[in-house]
DNA sequence: ATGAAAGCGCTAACAT
DNA sequence: ATGTTAGCGCTTTCAT
């Protein structure tokens, strides 16, 4: 790291990137030498006065080894990747953020990949991430079964997927990991409590179509309704797409319908903030004309006003434990079959139902 | 991929994955041939027949190209490298999406890192990026100057960067681009307003201190309150880490003032939104009792209530420019010296001043 | 039109 | 304690 200069960087020709033949030259001795000072290879001794000058050369140098190499050698990349949605929704980046703590703390790489919720995406994703390039992958899929992760399985590439498993996702013996929260038991309480404060027609926006959350959510909502011996009125059910936009039109959908409803459950908070909004713009009031229920609590849940009423997830335990659960099949401290963990989810009460 | 199973993956043992060398074997040709068809090697024209049957062997094997061995040979990953200080921070995600796009278009990756703002972890991830496994790294930094980036550039790694430059990250005939928008004349358009709309007495919650954003902003602040022939009183003046949490303990210590400012200028959106959450909390209202001028427009400002009046920024423009830069350096059609482009900015008035 | 062979930068087994 | 060597899987001359 010595002596760098902008002069420096103008005259010299695109320099060549010295490599650990370029350092064993310089040290006097042979490449192998410095690539144990490298590794802290245990099984060699380098003598302190060898490796001192091994070290010299690598500062002289500024070497830096090559993690292409590395890894086509040792087949390990020392990276994990980290398959979202849409990463400008919190609730996925406060995931992320949670796998990014213990990834770190492994000395390994995190990487995200954005699927923009695009079927084909999701699948161009995992194709990519066959081609050797991370040792695990966390991925929440919302299109993808069992079959598309086998060809991953087959190579050793251990995947963890968030979210709940209506699809065929994990099967007997299936090595296949995975953490969630009980969607259908969260939606339940979430309805459960608009109920029990009086509500009667409770209208759904349930996120985007043919996805688990969207259908484990409506379940929980068509399963209470029951329970308590309402009666479903299709036309309260309202698709959306997680987003705010999404939510902001179901809401307006919602408020033309009559007698319209006077709470709503949203399967997102996005979607909630963006049927306040609505809500708002027709003239009316949260939570006395109309009372909303959101779902996730991410971090503006609290902030915005009403703050909103919605179904903890904790993302970021969630992102913690895959995580966690990634490094035991790294590790070869996991069992041999895949696990289904369930997490927490939890009902904030606010002020917006 | 033809015919994968459940039981297929429980008795093979770690499957071999399968090479370019397999592939050959089973078409029956030379290894050179298999690599000819999978690049389209224009030079060389592969019978149709011989490419089916090479076709055929790649399918049956289900072979997949190892991206890192193919990266060592042709020293090139085809992969971009975005580091940003908060993930979970809307501006930085959706400048991350920007990017995404274009980066995409390109047929390249796009890898995130993230370096919670902290000046060690800025560097770690440059170390890391200088081992060969990017092409090209976009940056948000907060605490880097010109010195950070040379071996990067040395070793024809281009870099862009997103900020404003208060710190010498240009210098002559340094090849290092970078995009911004002009944080003074936005932070002079943000308090202008405000006092055009009558205040005299406006605090500012500035952002994490020693970072260029932040110094940019407060000097966009201090030069307009000269402007207009008012004092500044320091003790307006707040810290606070371009969070929420920040905003709200900002927005706290100004109103325990007396007299208390008519009106605040925050450097962040999410700082903002915390500030709303301190006056509502306070019993007072915004914008009557005082009114809040936020910075980026982030998604949520337009449907937090009040709604945010603020500094709009473009952050998918932002990423979307920036990364076209970098492809400009990596296809040779850049000027050799750095560009450094400013882009715009705009008032958007809402309902919180 | 096809094949043989070198080598990208590194690690690890083996030899000295 | 240190050196030699053989690849990891791929692309790309250069021969044939």
């Amino acid at each position: 790291m010595t002596g760098y200069s902008v002069n420096d960087l103008k005259k010299s020709s695109p320099k060549k990137v010295p490599t650990q033949a370029d350092v064993a030259r310089l040290a006097g001795v042979s490449q192998a030498m410095v690539s144990y000072v490298l590794n802290d290879n245990s099984n060699i001794s380098v003598p302190p006065e060898t490796r001192q000058r091994i070290l010299d050369a690598i500062e002289e140098l500024g070497y830096m080894p090559n993690k292409v190499a590395r890894s086509l050698r040792t087949r390990k990349t020392k990276t994990i990747a980290c398959v979202v949605p849409d990463i400008t929704n919190p609730f996925h980046t406060v995931f992320a953020r949670g796998i990014q703590d213990v990834v770190e703390r492994h000395g390994y790489d995190l990487i995200l990949y954005n699927t923009d919720r695009i079927p084909h995406k999701e699948r161009a994703s995992l194709r990519l991430l066959q081609q050797g390039r991370v040792d695990g992958i966390i991925m929440t899929a919302l299109h993808l079964t069992a079959e598309d992760f086998l060809p991953l399985l087959r190579l050793n590439i251990p995947v963890v997927v968030q979210g709940p498993n209506v699809m065929p996702l994990q099967v007997e013996g299936f090595p296949l990991d995975s953490v969630h929260v009980n969607d259908v038991a969260a939606a339940r309480a979430a309805v459960s409590y608009l109920i029990e404060r009086g509500h009667r027609r409770i209208g759904l926006i349930a996120g985007q179509k043919d996805t688990p959350p969207r259908r484990q959510r409506e379940l929980g909502y068509w399963q209470t309704l029951a329970e308590y011996g309402l009666a479903v009125d299709e036309k309260l059910i309202q698709d959306g797409d997680f987003r705010e936009e999404g939510g902001y039109q179901g809401m307006r959908a919602l408020l033309a319908l009559s007698p319209r409803p006077t709470a709503v459950f949203a399967a997102s908070d996005l979607m909630a903030v963006g049927a306040l909004v609505a809500i708002k713009e027709a003239g009316l009031k949260a939570p006395d004309d109309v009372a909303v229920v959101g779902f996730d609590d991410i971090p503006i849940a609290k902030l915005i006003s009403p703050a909103l009423t919605t179904i903890a997830q904790f993302e970021d335990k969630l992102g913690q434990r895959s995580a966690e659960m990634l490094f035991d099949r790294l590790n070869g401290t996991a069992p041999e079959e895949g696990r289904r963990e369930e997490m927490p989810y939890q009902l904030v009460v606010r002020d917006s139902a």
